[in-house]
DNA sequence: TGAAGTGCCGCCCTCTTGA
DNA sequence: TCAAGAGGGCGGCACTTCA
């Protein structure tokens, strides 16, 4: 666990890295209505259908998985600010009774910025599913 | 491909890295069987299977994780020997003529190194799935 | 022989940056 | 503001090791 795999990996670098040049793109309203109704249906895509709302929206597939990535994250932290306010009024509810079962510690202010990890939401939560090798076909074939 | 990353990361060595001493655990014959019986039916384990499976034989959850990864690599490197020794005696089958539909060029002897990607087998291939967040859990408490 | 080691890939999450 | 960069984790695949 405290291994630093690679952190200064590549170390000779004869070359100073040329920096990337980040160019942010800006969506189009159109590509975003899209993205977010989808991203309202599912919250994570598996590799085709990543692939087909790509080319559906003109977009690469990277654009579309960080998309996802950061809209995800976003919802996330939103949910943590509700959480928090509603968490501090001082009225429990009865449902965190029962959720929190195997977390009886109190809450001091500083920890709760981790979330509650059992979130108030229904199922939500849906890490990506394949059903198809689709991406092992991809793997192998750029793995040059 | 040609890359060796890491090869040598990490070359200060202050430890001459302590070897590890493998120790080649050797699973008992119900251990075996038991796994044995679950890959015959699924080919991969989600999180809280892995775990479950585990616990019931007396298992890390890493050992499990490995021997699924090496069952599946043997399946497939039977697989593929026994594909190859099939198409070479020029017998064509005649599910052969209905499984390659999408490709229909002839296979040259070189090419026959790459299998079919349309495996004999049924549905055969299904990389993980999760439905829980349940390594979400494990996840973040195991984040430092 | 086969569990475990190694290396590389991809996706995920978290947090930060800068156009 | 928000797409993208960067770091760290995890599982998978392809081999290789060696008790």
């Amino acid at each position: 666990k405290l291994q630093q795999k690679c952190s200064n990996c590549s170390p000779p670098s004869d070359q100073p890295k040329q920096r990337k040049k980040r160019s942010r793109a800006a969506f189009s309203h159109a590509q975003v209505f899209e993205l977010e109704r989808r991203f309202n249906r599912q919250r994570y895509l598996s590799g085709p259908e990543r692939a087909d709302l790509a080319a559906s929206l003109k977009l690469t597939e990277t654009q579309v998985k960080i998309w996802f990535q950061n809209r995800r994250y976003k919802t996330k932290r939103h949910q943590m600010a509700a959480d928090l306010i509603a968490s501090v009024p001082a009225a429990k509810k009865v449902a965190v009774k029962v959720l929190v079962r195997d977390d009886q510690r109190q809450y001091n202010p500083g920890e709760l910025l981790r979330p509650p990890l059992l979130s108030l939401q229904p199922s939500y939560y849906y890490p990506y599913a394949y059903c198809l090798p689709a991406w092992t076909l991809s793997t192998c074939a750029g793995n040059q």
